[in-house]
DNA sequence: CCTATCACG
DNA sequence: GACGTACGTGATAGGA
């Protein structure tokens, strides 16, 4: 017997993961990321690989990815591939771990820029059978059927194990191999957007290859064909059918990247495949291997939001040993090269960027940091200049070329991106035409973590989990008047400063990563706060419109009267003091003026807060009524009027606030530089201020609110089925309290209901409402005890959620969020309880924060998908949305808008409660509502 | 840097 | 019967 014929097997590794995801249930591993479909293919994987030695089995293997870059066919058809959604959210921290099993089964991963997999695997194909081999590709994909040839080429469906030869083809196609490629450009292919001729499906494009033989004989006999509507298709999308048969025509005489003898296959040694499968923590593959002893258990499970609900352990503290020595400035073509190569091959890398101001949406790019493992970092500088005018700027790259490079990196859809505070870096890239993506975010991973029980800053989490000191900024960059912008400072501390920041990074990362399977956090994780930081990435970057000249008149208005008022003041308090000061003006009120009545506070200062103040007003004293309108107008001036407009960037004109992820314990976002989510709204002095926020001309503002949305959570997962009930028949929720409460209903109990109501979100205290009404204590008392009895749901989600937090130290949302309240345990009674009521609120607070934010993620895409990709979300105020909209489209926009955040829940929740959402529009913030 | 005040949901 | 006078934020001004 001669020696076994050579065979190779072709693995179409990217559209195996695609198949692999959907077939398989949403499994995390160890480290919580989601691996089902790396666990599918792994399994696929290692099923052929030990097919060697057997009949028919390989003796040759490599697995052929998709490159990231575009290909020729999008040269020939700008829509080639245009309609294809991107990967779902789980799927794509996915794709580099297929490298790494690949890698793990010692098998030969290829992949080429330019070329599609199918274009790989026909180079290979055509390659094999002139060697003489025989060839299976394992794939089902339709356009690599044109490659089968009985007895040298076949293909393997593992999904269904089922072989595809010439006669498989003949079922599908109704015509050969080699006339599959002209039935394909008739029918065209939806997935990929191949247009082929409309009206022709499979049936069609078969009958006509079958009796004609091929497409140009097809498209030549069109005087033959008898049905009109077919005959004028042909001949009206003869070219499009042309340029169809050019995209399905597979590229089969590249270079190979890896000479054929390369891909020999040597059986499955266990090291590296060992190791792979106890960090992915699959378990039962494991067993298959043979497990050594002392390896770590822990298998692949199904993501499970509310099962873990085990105590957080303490944070215990990792010893690490932080080596700056080692990192690099990167100043050379081949350096840079080299550590984008080193990313690639780990698929994954940590990256920080470096400015010359804190404003992302001013600053200049100074430095990127990458990290790739632990004390295996660089920088890669590029817009440093001398230190002082005399001194040269230092060697460093063109920035074009970096950026140019990094694109390709940042990019590159099979490495995950590490970054912490993302959202910052992300501003500033996008700026310079880099669109981050997959990535990861430290800070939001440790927000989802730890929330209420650590700070989430980069310098504070290496103190906390390492016991590490990073390089403070100040040390680098000085303090107050000599502080110098980071583009200044000399190379060698910048790289280490920048470099030590990429590699705690990453270090974070594989921390924290785990934990958060662990620790029952990769839904809200993946589903919510990680997406968010792009969504909100984006509405920074569009900022809103603000009529300077308006502010600016409104500001000299303001002026006028705090004047005439100050001096008004003064008469009424009998002579001048500064009023800004609440210790000036508690000594002029009851010590000056002999007012009874003052209340000292902790410090020992007279309070002259609003409330005491309206008392006084209330007794008459002018001066406590003139001091409050002088308040009020200082306010809107100082914090609003003014400050606005010199936050109105230079270039963009329009004003760009920060949303701090991490900001609210509770899972909402803060506003910051501007924050645009305390705009004055409740006083009409103050409303004008809303007036300043303009749209684009041609354009209206749109704002979609949230209509009681707390009060709605709270009704539902309260379980209370009276305001269940008012709530789906739209009635007025206070009245319906007032009525169940004091059985009447007017003026004063509607407004003692809805106080109650309110004070059940917040974590009700009988003293407090009682002080809150102005009723005796007894009489809020008596209140309370009639809610409870009325609505007994509501004192057991108390009870229940009291219990739990006493149990765990953490609550949780609908969603899964954690809020953890280490208070809960305090000694101090008044910190205990402070930590009770927090608790209480976190939950309904800390839902409706998940449902805007759910509702954030998918706004882009619904409306783009509704044809109205140039209507912009801008703002968020926890429970509205604001919008710009082009004049014209705010209905169909409104009816979007509102489904989307109607919807917000769903699928992962049905509420019993709908969820009403208010919208309302006109040239500006204040008329939209 | 801390406190008091007040803007919002 | 005491507790301290509701939950979550950020910006500003005064004062130490």
């Amino acid at each position: 017997m001669s020696e076994a014929q050579n065979h190779l097997y072709l693995v179409d590794g990217s559209s195996y993961i695609f198949r692999a995801y959907h077939r398989l249930p949403p499994l995390t591993n160890r480290h919580g990321v989601p691996a089902g479909a790396v666990y599918g293919y792994t399994a696929m994987l290692w099923k052929l690989a030990d097919g060697l030695n057997k009949a028919d089995g390989p003796t040759h293997m490599a697995v052929i990815l998709d490159a990231s870059e575009e290909t020729h066919r999008n040269k020939m058809y700008d829509q080639y591939k245009a309609n294809r959604p991107p990967p779902p959210e789980d799927l794509v921290p996915q794709f580099p771990l297929i490298r790494t099993a690949t890698r793990a089964f010692s098998i030969p991963c290829i992949e080429e820029n330019g070329l599609e997999a199918d274009d790989i695997i026909a180079c290979y194909t055509y390659a094999a059978v002139r060697a003489g081999w025989k060839v299976t590709i394992v794939s089902s994909d339709k356009d690599l059927m044109q490659l089968v040839d009985d007895g040298n080429v076949d293909m393997l469906d593992t999904m269904n194990d089922r072989r595809i030869g010439v006669t498989e083809v003949h079922e599908k196609f109704g015509v050969g191999p080699e006339k599959v490629g002209d039935v394909l450009a008739l029918m065209g292919d939806s997935v990929d957007n191949v247009p082929g001729v409309p009206g022709v499906g499979p049936k069609t494009a078969t009958q006509l290859i079958q009796q004609y033989g091929d497409l140009e004989t097809v498209l030549a006999s069109t005087d033959e064909i008898t049905k009109p509507k077919l005959k004028q298709n042909l001949i009206e999308h003869a070219e499009m059918a042309r340029l169809s048969r050019r995209l399905v025509e597979l590229v089969c005489d590249s270079p190979l990247p890896e000479p054929l003898e390369e891909l020999t296959l040597k059986g499955i040694p266990p090291e590296p495949l060992r190791e792979f499968l106890e960090d992915m923590g699959f378990k039962s593959l494991l067993n298959r291997v043979g497990k050594e002893p002392g390896a770590s258990s822990g298998g692949a499970r199904p993501i499970d939001v509310m099962a873990s609900q085990s105590a957080p352990k303490p944070l215990e503290k990792e010893k690490i040993t932080v080596d700056r020595t080692q990192y690099e400035c990167v100043i050379s073509d081949e350096a840079l090269d080299r550590w984008i190569a080193e990313a690639r091959h780990k698929g994954y890398v940590a990256i920080d960027t470096e400015t010359d101001a804190l404003d992302n949406m001013a600053a200049r790019l100074v430095g990127v940091s990458l990290a790739t493992e632990p004390n295996k970092a660089c920088y890669v500088p590029i817009g440093h200049v001398g230190g002082d005018l005399l001194s040269d700027a230092p060697r460093q790259l063109p920035t074009d070329l970096v950026l140019g490079k990094l694109k390709g990196l940042l990019e590159d859809p099979a490495v995950l991106k590490i970054a912490h505070n993302l959202k910052y870096d992300w501003v500033m890239l996008q700026r310079s035409g880099i669109d981050v993506a997959p990535y990861d975010d430290t800070l939001v991973m440790s927000f989802d973590l730890d929330a209420g029980r650590s700070n989430h800053g980069l310098d504070e989490l290496a103190q906390a989990h390492f016991d590490h000191e990073c390089i403070a900024f100040k040390s680098v960059c000085g303090v107050g008047a000599k502080q110098i912008s980071f583009d200044k400072v000399p190379l060698g501390a910048a790289t280490e400063y920048a470099a030590e920041d990429a590699d705690i990074c990453l270090r974070l990362w594989l921390r924290l990563k785990p934990r958060l399977a662990e620790e029952g956090s990769t839904r809200v994780y993946q589903m919510v706060d990680r997406p968010l930081v792009a969504t909100v990435g984006k509405m920074e970057r569009r900022g809103i419109k603000v009529d300077r000249e308006y502010l600016a008149k409104l500001s000299g208005t303001f002026a006028t009267e705090i004047a005439a008022l100050e001096q008004r003041v003064y008469e009424a308090a009998g002579g001048p003091f500064t009023i800004g000061s609440p210790q000036q003006l508690g000594a002029v009120l009851y010590d000056r003026m002999g007012l009874s009545g003052g209340r000292k506070g902790k410090s020992g200062q007279y309070s002259t807060d609003v409330n005491e103040l309206e008392r006084l007003a209330g007794e008459g004293v002018q001066a406590a009524r003139l001091v409050l309108d002088w308040r009020q107008l200082t306010k809107l001036k100082s914090t609003y009027t003014d400050a606005l407009q010199s936050q109105i960037n230079r270039d963009t004109q329009r004003v760009h606030t920060s949303y701090s992820l991490s900001g609210a314990q509770t899972g909402r976002l803060a506003s910051t530089e501007p924050n645009l989510q305390n705009i004055p709204i409740r006083t009409e002095i103050g409303r004008q201020i809303r007036d300043a926020f303009v749209a684009e001309p041609g354009h209206q503002l749109m704002s979609a609110d949230y209509s009681q949305i707390e009060l709605r959570l709270a009704a539902h997962m309260a379980d209370v089925p009276q305001l269940k009930e008012a709530f789906s028949k739209g009635a007025d929720i206070h009245a319906m309290t007032a009525e169940e409460l004091f059985g009447v209903v007017d003026r004063d109990t509607r407004g003692k209901a809805k106080t109650v109501n309110f004070a059940i979100l917040y974590g009700i205290s009988s003293w407090g409402l009682a002080g809150r009404l102005g009723v005796p204590k007894e009489e809020g008392k008596a209140i309370i005890d009639r809610y409870f009895t009325r609505f007994p749901g509501i004192r057991a989600y108390i009870d229940e959620t009291l219990a739990f937090v006493r149990e765990h130290g953490f609550t949780r949302t609908l969603f899964g969020r954690k809020t953890h309240f280490p208070n809960i345990r305090a000694p101090n009674p008044n910190f205990r309880a402070g930590a009770e009521r927090a608790a209480i609120n976190a939950p309904i607070q800390g839902t409706s924060a998940d449902l805007i934010k759910r509702a954030m993620n998918r706004m882009d895409d619904a409306l783009a998908d509704a044809g109205l990709s140039d209507v912009k979300m801008l703002l968020q105020v926890h429970d509205e949305l604001v919008f710009e909209v082009p004049q014209g489209k705010e209905e169909a926009a409104a009816a979007v808008v509102r489904e989307v955040m109607a919807k917000a829940a769903e699928p992962a929740l049905k509420l019993d409660v709908p969820l009403d959402v208010e919208v309302g529009w006109g040239s500006n913030w204040g008329e939209a509502h």
